[in-house]
DNA sequence: CAATCCCGCCATGAT
DNA sequence: ATCATGGCGGGATTG
């Protein structure tokens, strides 16, 4: 049946609005509100317009913060951003077990420069890695997005140094390959983890000062002294921002599934494609417009940027397009199956 | 040019 | 074998 060309990039095509940072806003946006305990995958890729692989891209570096827990093939507990709290914790804490703090000794400046100086900069692997005779029938399990999601955390937690550069990172995380190409693909995992946590509010792109590189910086979120107990229950844990729910429709494929579903609509995603609001892309979200420097109180990390239109009305218009056609869409495939 | 990072092929594990 | 997961990196976009 040839190839529908998904690679059609036609002339209104914008990256930013595939992003997996706005993806991840999305999705939270979608799940954060009561009610919600249980996640599908499937519905998820469905309500969100983007393809399963994406999902899982999300739901692993979403797992490792806390704020999902995998209950079964297809399901997801919904742990919300309450859990954030206490999962940091803990990896903090595992962090600092594992010396995890001298995987970054200052990757400011000196560039090319490395020292090799001696110390330990590798394995962030904990177990063993002891593989005498050729394979390990170890666990396949968690070999990276998920466990790199949290090292990643553990170098921002652990660390001195007030920002980190994707490559500082990639390379404390690398042991000692040096491979060019290692280091490539864990660069792009980290791009993907840090665009997820830029979304988020965790962390903030900054440039190193010396270098003018780009680097991250963990915003202040990261619990303060005092420690036993969980305790920190914020106050201000209602922190819900309510706006417009946005769906990637895209207009290329997106599920395998057989176009039951969509036959079945007489007002399928062609006419969904934005009415009244052209889809002119001006009005595309700006995530975070380099005016950086002080921002108010980042008190609260999850104050998610809401990619609003200009004009309320078309804003709330949107919106209850879109809560319709989701929970349409969910109940339409629920009873699919 | 360098920094980003989307997209989806395809290996691998589960059934 | 089929289906669920999710490494991995080519190469298109952005800055």
């Amino acid at each position: 049946m040839a190839s529908r060309d998904s690679r059609t990039k036609d002339a209104f095509y914008c990256r930013k609005e595939k992003s997996l940072g706005l993806l991840c806003t999305n999705f939270l946006r979608l799940y954060d509100r009561e009610g919600v305990d249980s996640i599908g995958l499937d519905a998820s890729a469905l309500q969100l317009g983007v393809e399963r692989r994406r999902i899982y891209d999300i739901v692993n570096i979403l797992e490792g913060i806390g704020v999902l827990q995998k209950k079964e093939k297809n399901q997801y507990t919904w742990k919300g951003y309450a859990a954030i709290s206490g999962a940091l914790e803990v990896l903090k804490e595992q962090g600092q077990k594992e010396e995890f703090h001298t995987y970054i000794a200052n990757v400011s400046n000196e560039k090319e420069h490395n020292l090799n100086s001696d110390s330990k900069t590798e394995c962030p692997d904990k177990c063993s890695k002891s593989d005498k005779s050729g394979e390990s029938p170890k666990h396949k399990r968690e070999k990276s997005l998920g466990l790199l999601t949290q090292n990643f955390v553990k170098l921002f937690l652990c660390s001195e140094a007030d920002f980190i550069s994707l490559d500082g990172a990639a390379l404390a995380l690398l042991g000692d390959s040096h491979d060019r190409t290692a280091m490539r693909t864990k660069v792009r995992r980290l791009y993907d983890i840090a665009n997820v946590f830029s979304s988020m509010g965790l962390i903030e792109k900054v440039r190193d000062p010396g270098s003018g590189k780009p680097a991250f910086r963990w915003t202040s979120v990261g619990r303060s002294g005092n420690g036993s107990s969980i305790a920190s229950e914020d106050k201000n844990r209602k922190r819900r921002a309510f706006g417009a729910d946005i769906t990637n429709t895209s207009v290329k494929k997106c599920n395998t599934n057989n176009a039951l579903t969509e036959q079945h609509q007489k007002c399928s995603s062609k006419d969904f494609v934005f009415g009244p609001f052209s889809p002119n892309v001006t009005t595309v979200w700006n995530p975070e417009t380099r005016q950086d420097g002080q921002s108010q109180n980042s008190d609260s990390p999850f104050c998610a940027y809401r990619p609003q239109y200009s004009n309320k009305a078309v804003g709330d218009l949107f919106h209850h397009y879109t809560e319709a056609w989701s929970s349409w869409r969910g109940e339409a495939n629920e009873k699919q199956q």
